[in-house]
RNA sequence: UGGGCCGUCGACUAAUGGUAGGUCAAGUGCCUUUGGAGCACUUUGUCUAGGUUCGAAUCCUAGCGGCCCAGCCA
């Protein structure tokens, strides 16, 4: 037994349950992907609350392929999803299980049903069965193949099974109600005719169940007694609901939930293929994908998206959650665990006139202040040094405490400087700063006059600095939500043409030299990053997992809606 | 317009007929060798109208609004 988990309406029904011993106090829950593509922070959620549950009563959790169709899905897939769900910490043991599985028990149940004159082989096409359908205010009308008798059924599915008839000449249906007002429960196809390889079965079956046929029972197979799924199918309950009766089978009991959405990002494993596939984006694991792959790259904690997950909760109410509280759960995280290190990302030359020629100090730097477990490092100073270009500015704006003309500031670990001159280019941008500084404020340490200094920035020694590239993310679409366009437009219309902006050469201290691929920092005074997979020897490769909250840019933002920025 | 589901601060979510609370965001102040972090404080909410009740976010009725369903996808 785990601790408990956070309350919600499902974990409340589940604890009914277990008081009225409705399964013998067991708990056994599932998550069941198809794949078709890579997991996403929604997928999460319920990989989350599923195996959360399960853990917090001493229950258990399948993972199950739920491999249907198998034109669309495929063993990249699967081998991604696993590794996803175990590294987001979660751990099925033993009980990998794939619908497909199940392919003989189901045609066997799918025989019982013919048999008790609940389904039959329909020899109507798609557009046929469509029209036979009717609307959503109008009854269907039953198939002219509805009353073919069991024997011809039976025979006929079991030449459909053999391959006798091309795809999509007949299909076997559950003999429900026509006139259903729900549309589900209109005579549903259970098995199609799809002459196609299956990634595990192969080539033994040419008839494949629907996945409406085969998720009830499949749950019910494994005993699955809290079966959560999302909000749409709520309305295949009562199918799922149907097949169970009439076969007699172990009810599990299905229980829908909200699903995740996100401001700015999409998550539709149907559009995240798209984005991918017309290369909007460089993969599933590219970092500005919500894929579990992509923020993994991107810098992400499994732990800050537990945290996450437990925090936005479990409802029935559509809405969206403000991508900032994903935010905040990565920074709460990191900000514990990530060490410090300076970096200056777009570097402006600093030269320090009073400061020995071919003097180097080795500084004192805290790794982290949030652990002092962390210890101290080292860290060069020299009279050539590059600081943040955003840390200085010629004509400084009303509270803009960095470094300017005149003004004196710390160089966090190092000195108080004061800025004494700029020389410029020749197109008037500045080229270089000189400051002098004040030996008495060693280590960033105030002087004896106990002089004060608004703004500390961080630097990196010129001759130390080691060059890096760094990969800044920003928001992929434009919209808070994607998905509303003008007409004749698509989702694509909303990609944020900025959302990454490459930094190079970077400058950072030689003591990332030996940072290795996934290693979390922060950047003091900047954000959290993290070593890409594109790394090489030589060649450090950052993405910015997430800024750190900055309230000069709030300052910025807010003064330049009523006068003039600069 | 048939059926299903859902409406609580700006966002998300609690309150299970009895004080509308928490997190994020926003704002203010304190503190600070990160304009980070932390701490303290503040603003804003029960879709509407009736009804039941000593008492309603909660129960009932009627409206209004949103989401989902007419794949041989899942």
């Amino acid at each position: 037994m785990a601790a408990p988990g956070p309350s919600n309406f499902i974990r409340d029904i589940v604890l009914e349950d277990l008081k009225a011993n409705k399964y013998g106090g067991r708990v056994q829950t599932r998550f069941p992907p198809e794949p078709n593509g890579y997991l996403h922070i929604g997928h999460a959620k319920s990989i989350c609350l599923n195996f959360g549950l399960a853990a917090e009563f001493g229950g258990k959790t399948n993972l199950r392929f739920d491999d249907t169709n198998p034109s669309k899905e495929e063993t990249e897939y699967v081998e991604s999803i696993k590794e996803n769900v175990r590294w987001l910490g979660f751990d099925w043991e033993d009980r990998l299980f794939y619908a497909s599985d199940y392919f003989d028990q189901l045609h066997e149940w799918a025989v019982t049903l013919i048999k008790a004159g609940k389904a039959y082989v329909d020899d109507l096409t798609a557009d046929e069965i469509r029209m036979h359908r009717g609307t959503l205010t109008e009854p269907g009308k039953d198939s002219p193949y509805r009353k073919r008798s069991v024997e011809e059924n039976l025979d006929l599915f079991e030449r459909m099974r053999a391959g006798e008839f091309p795809d999509g000449s007949r299909v076997l249906r559950a003999k429900i109600d026509m006139a259903s007002p729900n549309l589900n429960m209109r005579d549903p196809v259970m098995y199609r005719i799809l002459h196609a390889e299956h990634h595990r079965t192969g080539n033994k079956w040419c008839i494949y169940p629907m996945y409406d046929y085969a998720h009830g029972e499949s749950d019910s197979i494994e005993e699955v007694t809290h079966s959560i799924c999302t909000l749409e199918f709520e309305d295949h309950r009562p199918l799922y609901n149907w097949f169970i009766q009439q076969l007699g089978i172990f009810p599990s009991r299905q229980i829908e939930f909200d699903r995740l959405n996100l401001t700015y990002t999409l998550l539709s494993k149907r559009k995240l293929l798209q984005l991918v596939e017309e290369g909007h984006v460089s993969g599933w694991d590219d970092p500005r994908m919500p894929t579990i792959s992509g923020i993994k790259r991107r810098g992400y904690t499994p732990e800050a998206i537990r945290n996450f997950c437990g925090a936005i909760g479990v409802s029935k109410t559509n809405g969206s959650i403000e991508l900032a509280m994903l935010e905040h759960f990565v920074r709460e995280d990191l900000n514990k665990r990530a060490q410090r290190v300076m970096a200056v990302l777009r570097p402006l030359k600093v030269v320090i006139d009073n400061y020995p020629e071919n003097q180097i100090e080795e500084m004192d730097a805290v790794n982290n202040p949030e652990d002092p477990s962390a210890g101290t490092r080292k860290v060069s100073f020299s009279r050539v040094l590059y600081i943040e270009q955003d840390d200085f500015r010629e004509d400084p704006p009303k509270q803009y405490y960095r470094l300017s003309p005149g003004r004196e500031v710390r160089l966090r670990y190092g000195y108080f400087v004061t800025c004494t001159s700029v020389v410029k280019k020749d197109q008037g941008e500045v080229a270089e700063v000189h400051c002098t500084y004040d030996p008495q404020t060693r280590g960033g340490n105030s002087p004896p006059d106990g002089r004060k200094v608004k703004s500390t920035i961080h630097w990196v020694s010129a001759a130390h600095a080691i060059d890096a590239e760094v990969r800044i993310y920003d928001n992929l679409f434009l919209k808070e939500d994607p998905n509303q366009t003008e007409a004749g437009q698509n989702f694509t219309a909303n990609l944020n043409p900025k959302s990454l902006e490459i930094l190079s050469p970077a400058k950072v201290e030689p003591s990332l030299a030996n940072a290795t691929v996934g290693n979390r920092y922060q950047f003091e005074r900047l954000g959290y990053f993290c070593v890409d997979p594109d790394s090489a020897p030589g060649k450090l490769v950052f993405n910015r997992t997430v800024a750190l909250k900055d309230t000069w840019a709030k300052i910025e933002k807010k003064t330049e809606k009523g006068s003039p920025k600069r």
